[in-house]
DNA sequence: GTCATCTGATTACCAAAAGTAACTGTAACA
DNA sequence: TGTTACAGTTACTTTTGGTAATCAGATGAC
């Protein structure tokens, strides 16, 4: 059997870059967590404030802003009384889902292994 | 077919809870860079500097340490002349390596989008 | 012998990011 | 008339991060 290196240093830091990358769309604090509460559904300004845990008005329309300019999520004014604003990711945010989802289950494992609980 | 919501309200927010608390431990501009360095080989202090792209010496320290802490990083110092200090990620850090996969993944898609190359 | 260099940090100082709380303005509701 | 809900914005403070200098121990160059 021919031994090579699993990882010959080119791919692993096309590897490294490539993670790089991806953290310079989704850096900050809120990014992931917005994406991951739109995940499901089409949520408001106010609805996200709440789902977001902890995140403050300031933030979270700085942080929208942010990602509508890298077309991850769209913005829509709905014509009702007060306005209301519906905020939804893309087809191009939805390719993340993969992303949060690890996470999810990471995340999932870490809190059992912390408290013991499920 | 009986209809029902996919998402049911409770397990959305066990999944957004969950990728919260991921993100608790991964916080901050760096960790996931210095984790993804770290996914293939043990590195030293001054391999990081090198390796983890526009990071300082002090958040490197900084951020080494908070790894420790979590469990996701081993520090060994060598009995060389002068002192080398090596990085590893624990066995608990490469669970993590799902997570670093699927960013790594989708920077690498996202490079091909604003590029155009591959 | 002493100067520069390599190692892995730490420190003081400054800049940028994020948090807090108050405020804007419109309209429904009581 | 006063309160609430909507989607933000603003001024101010705190936290975080970046820069450059420094530390300490040992090696090699001159």
């Amino acid at each position: 059997m021919i031994k090579e290196p699993i990882h010959d240093k080119k791919s692993c830091n096309q590897h490294i870059m490539a993670v790089h990358d991806a953290m310079y769309i989704l850096n900050g604090r809120w990014k992931i967590s917005i994406i991951a509460s739109l995940c499901f559904n089409t949520l408001r300004f106010t609805d996200l404030l709440r789902e977001v845990e902890g995140i403050s008005g300031k933030m979270l329309s700085r942080e929208l802003k942010n990602l509508e300019e890298n077309q991850l999520v769209t913005r829509t004014v709905l014509n009702t009384q007060p306005v209301t604003v519906e905020y939804e990711l893309t087809e191009y945010g939805h390719t993340l889902k993969e992303v949060i989802d690890s996470l999810a289950k990471w995340g999932h494992n870490h809190r059992k292994k912390i408290t013991g609980k499920d």
